[in-house]
DNA sequence: AGTTGTTAGTATATGTCGTACACAGTACGG
DNA sequence: CCGTACTGTGTACGACATATACTAACAACT
């Protein structure tokens, strides 16, 4: 009945859950960067594992009976089932269904469901686009890595619906901060700095998609723009009226009102300030 | 046969998708603020629906049997038991047994997993911290304001894990909104540019939190911070002396013997580049 | 006070999902 | 040409969301 749930609640017992080598050093919550790769030496095994499975050539015994399919057929059959009906579509049952196989079948290839995910979410994010001018400026080629970034999630809405920075990185997600990293390296910045302003402008790129992804996933699901709108509108405008959010339903009136631009104008015009002060720090720091 | 699994709320309608008024209208890419708020009068019911669970006062009716619990509490144990466990861990089993009842007399308060999630993120999101000063400058207010949102989001990293832009908005969601528009105002922006600089101040703040989070994430579930170091270090480490990812890896290598910064002053460190970017728009555009 | 209808929590059942385990067939290497 | 390592399959089980049918409480109207 319900006695096995009563366990877990009960459970804050002396060991708490994982242990790991260090049992009792007390917890930083600061970490620098030579923190990461100091401790990059002793890995945990199974993330070690799951990371292993992304990176490293899964080239099977030569023994047995033939494989049927590859492990790039069953993620490539995962990512259309997401594509088509949304990342809670992507079941074991499905993917093996669309393959034509056993459920069973797919755990000869990935251990369990989260290195299947692993997998998915690095084919997912794709290659970024070519760099078209090694050399050029480096403001417009962030500018058309962000937007090539922002479209991709918003293509792949389902990418967004799990944390990816908690899982293994694959050589995709390497790829990507790589053609960030590469025009933002002609800056003259250093190292330190590169990597700051790496983080600022990949976390705005994420972060301000966030609407449009939704509205993707929305639509993706069947729902329409309209009914969408309808729905955040609704919720938004529940501010107006509210002396709670004055301030806000202020500007939510007033902006109806003003020149409403699209999203992807609004996603522009925000990045422009932030590389505006990327580029002030670096005119301000070279003079 | 591929699993017909539509997401579980939606499937009980004879046509799997979901059905709205307009039903072939071409679907447009861009959106306005303004087609936001047209179409917001005319909402669809699922959605109004969890949206008025939110909002509305949910008094019952005086007939009947005394409640034995209120949805209040139903969503602070699940709101407990997301912060002790992690957010798999709230299941409508888990929560119901926390309380002492059966697994479907949640059913009576919320009407599916979902409505009890929304009502989960917008209680985790707690309220925004009360301005200190109403009229002091703007910066250092929306510096506060940011490091209060990222605390917050580690605090509660399960948080993270959900893609509560989709889901219905809260008073608590309205409320951060409001909080961050209050000394924005301040600055004499239009309307426009206001909203504007609310998505790309809360657009960093939420996606720029993203690694952070993932170590709280990580922590939350009894992985030291040394093993989750070690997890994240060990992957981009894969960059170094792989031809494709020469820049990257070098910043990598080079980030490792230069002064480190703490993630939160490189969280502030990339904050204050991003308001440079709005204080120069907005002294550009005033002068 | 007795009746009645609404409502609260419960019991039970069903279908989906992840995954452990044992099996039977296959083909290379000895 | 046989043993063995590996293949995909069949079956089983427990966790989970949720539909449906129930029992009992209790206010409101006789």
């Amino acid at each position: 009945m319900t006695a096995r749930k009563q366990k877990a609640s009960a459970k804050r017992s002396p060991t708490p859950r994982r242990r790991d080598e260090e049992p009792d050093r007390p917890v930083r919550t600061e970490l620098t960067h030579d923190d990461l790769l100091q401790a990059a030496t002793r890995v945990d095994p199974e993330l070690r594992r799951r990371s292993g499975l992304l990176w490293e050539d899964r080239s099977r015994s030569t023994r047995g009976p033939r494989a049927a399919f590859t492990p790039e057929e069953v993620v490539r059959a995962a990512v259309s089932l997401a594509d088509e009906e949304g990342f809670g579509a992507v079941t074991m049952q499905a993917v093996s269904a669309r393959l034509g196989f056993t459920t069973m079948a797919i755990y000869r290839y990935f251990p369990n469901k989260e290195a299947l995910y692993d997998a998915i979410v690095d084919a997912g994010l794709g290659s970024p686009p070519r760099a078209d001018d090694p050399s050029g400026p480096w403001r417009p080629a962030v500018t058309r890595w962000a937007h090539a970034k922002r479209e991709m999630l918003c293509a792949r809405p389902w990418l967004a619906e799990l944390p990816f920075v908690a899982a293994p990185h694959g050589p995709n997600w390497l790829s990507w901060l790589e053609a960030l990293a590469a025009p933002l390296s002609r800056t003259g910045l250093s190292a330190a700095d590169l990597g700051q302003m790496i983080s600022v402008i990949d976390g705005y790129t994420r972060g301000a998609s966030d609407t449009s992804i939704a509205l993707a996933r929305s639509r993706a699901r069947g729902v329409s723009v309209q009914a969408w709108a309808a729905a955040v509108g609704a919720d938004l405008g529940r501010a107006i009226g509210d002396p709670r959010f004055t301030v806000f339903a202020s500007i939510l009136t007033a902006a109806s009102e003003g020149t409403a631009r699209s999203m992807t104008e609004s996603f522009d015009f925000g990045l422009q300030r932030v590389l505006d002060g990327v580029e002030l720090y670096m005119t301000a720091g070279s003079e």
